[in-house]
RNA sequence: GGCCCCAUCGUCUAGUGGUUAGGACAUCGGCCUCUCACGUCGGUAACACGAGUUCAAAUCUCGUUGGGGUCACCA
């Protein structure tokens, strides 16, 4: 049988880290095997959930490569896939389980509820109030409104096998009668969801372990219902760096904002899937080997906290290695960046020159336009305080020098110049240092760059020529005054 | 508090009875060097605790402690 499995969001915030790593494993499961992967919105919480929510998901998850065979905006023989627009599904399935007895209509009202609830609380915080089964046995009609309860049996166990987890089993008194149905006809996610996964043909459901506390509930339903169990595969939490549950809320582990970053897709899934899973001592993945090498096995049962330092490390892995990014997808993956700068797109060639001479140095694509910068930018941004520092009196004499000999230079190429303007610095007695210093900050504008030859090769002989020329007026101004 | 789950360096993890407990990030030092990076070499750093089982336990069992999740007409 062909897996089939989802990811089913609540549009009620951003895509955070934790949210994209369970979509990860689902989309990596089905990728694996020739799968479905299902994007299913359950946005059965009206006051939560929001249109502008369900565009920042699909936007993220569009942007790290997750794309769904079967969900919003693609369409699919399960249709619809937003929860909201299937009242009338979960409604009739409701009221079978009333017809068969595993369900009943309870017509105590929210608010009286509610005011027990506050009772108890009050009395004993520790021990929170339980709906105590008042209509369990009433057999209500509709007359009156009323939420439907399933109705959990007072003794025995319910047993599941996870896959992460192994058997879990929990008694069924600890369970109440939990409520299926709204006032309102809108179901509440337990029966929504198993209602879904069943009639979408779900065979494994991987999400996280915060779920599995709700699993014994769903379990019953499917009994109740007499339907198949999909497999279950919970995941251990992503937790923030002091170890608290991750927000929905907190933007700052949204996934648009590594993008913004400058992050690359693949070394924000490359991150998620280190995080909980993992495969001897590999530590960097490509989206292939992800795909290819994924198990359920072998992930891991504690919960972890997030570490921005590693995942920094991670993305600059992926933007650093050509073997992981091409040079033409760097070139393409840096352009918006360099366009935020105001800066053109600049010649192909040269620019995959440039980015070769500033990729060890760019831990992010924001990093990486800025590094870039002084390539496109003419004349390029001067640091004040590298000129001040560097573009001096002493400097007079070695740049003056250098230009002699790079005007007379025979063959314009890293290596050759490096060595020649060794050659004369011998000669010269003049420090490499004291050469390259000031060389740098009138190529570049900046105390700390490429190294001087390379980027004397990106600019060519001409535009380098003017920049030391300038770079030399600026000394001699200095000296001057 | 009930129920459920978890426990290896600061962090992510390898490890399935016998290892000098390995890797990665972070951190500290050396090397490389025209700057900054990259790279490279090396250091500090972990099996929560206590009982068992066993010739042998990070690995199995039980307990303790600690942590987390969940207990809504949220998902």
């Amino acid at each position: 049988m062909s897996e089939r499995v989802r990811f089913a969001p609540s549009p009620s915030g951003y895509l955070h880290v934790g949210g994209a790593r369970t979509a990860l494993f689902n989309w990596l499961w089905a990728r694996q095997n020739g799968g479905t992967f299902i994007v299913r919105v359950e946005d059965t919480d009206q006051e939560r959930s929001s249109l502008d929510s369900v565009r920042a998901v699909l936007d993220a998850m569009r942007w790290l490569g997750m794309d769904w065979d079967e969900g919003p905006e693609v369409g699919g023989p399960h249709a619809p896939y937003f929860q909201s627009e299937r009242r009338d599904i979960y409604a009739r399935y409701a009221d079978e389980l009333v017809e068969r007895g595993a369900a009943y209509r309870c017509v105590c009202t929210k608010e009286e509820l509610d005011r027990q609830r506050a009772e108890a609380l009050a009395k004993n915080p520790k021990d929170p109030f339980r709906y105590p089964g008042t209509c369990r046995d009433k057999n209500h009609d509709k007359s009156k409104p009323y939420v439907v309860r399933f109705k959990v049996p007072h003794s025995g166990a319910t047993v599941f096998e996870d896959l992460v987890f192994g058997p879990i089993s929990t008694p069924n008194d600890a369970q109440y009668d939990f409520v299926l149905a709204r006032g309102d006809g809108f179901p509440v996610y337990n029966f929504s969801c198993v209602v879904d996964d069943h009639l979408m043909g779900i065979t494994l459901v991987g999400r996280g372990r915060d779920h599995l506390g709700n699993t014994p509930q769903q379990v019953m339903l499917y009994q109740a219902m007499d339907w198949a169990l999909p497999r279950f595969a919970h995941l251990p939490l992503m937790l923030d760096k002091k170890g608290a549950k991750l927000s929905k809320r907190m933007a700052s582990v949204a996934v648009q904002d590594y993008r913004d970053k400058g992050y690359t897709p693949e070394g924000v899934l490359n991150y998620l899937v280190r995080f909980g899973w993992s495969l001897g001592d590999q530590e960097i993945f490509t989206r292939q080997q992800l795909i290819d090498s994924f198990s359920w096995d072998r992930i891991g049962r504690a919960d972890g906290k997030f570490d921005e330092a590693k995942f920094a490390d991670v993305a600059f892995e992926h933007l650093k290695e050509p073997h992981l990014l091409s040079l033409e997808g760097y070139a393409e993956r840096v352009q918006p960046f360099l366009a935020a700068r105001g800066l053109s797109a600049p010649d192909k060639q040269q620019l995959g020159q440039a980015i070769e001479t500033i990729r060890p140095r760019a831990r992010t694509l924001i990093d990486a336009a800025q590094a870039l910068d002084f390539y496109f930018r003419e004349p390029p941004e001067l640091d004040a305080a590298a000129a001040a520092k560097l573009l001096v009196a002493d400097a007079v004499a070695p740049l003056e020098g250098l230009i002699e000999r790079l005007k007379n230079a025979p063959n314009w190429e890293a290596h050759a110049l490096e060595s020649d303007v060794k050659v004369w610095s011998e000669q010269s007695g003049i420090k490499m240092k004291d050469i390259a210093q000031p060389a740098r900050v009138a190529l570049t504008g900046k105390a700390a760059s490429p190294g001087l030859f390379e980027v004397m090769v990106v600019l060519g002989r001409e535009r380098s020529l003017q920049r030391l020329a300038r770079g030399l007026d600026v000394a001699r101004g200095a000296g001057a005054r």
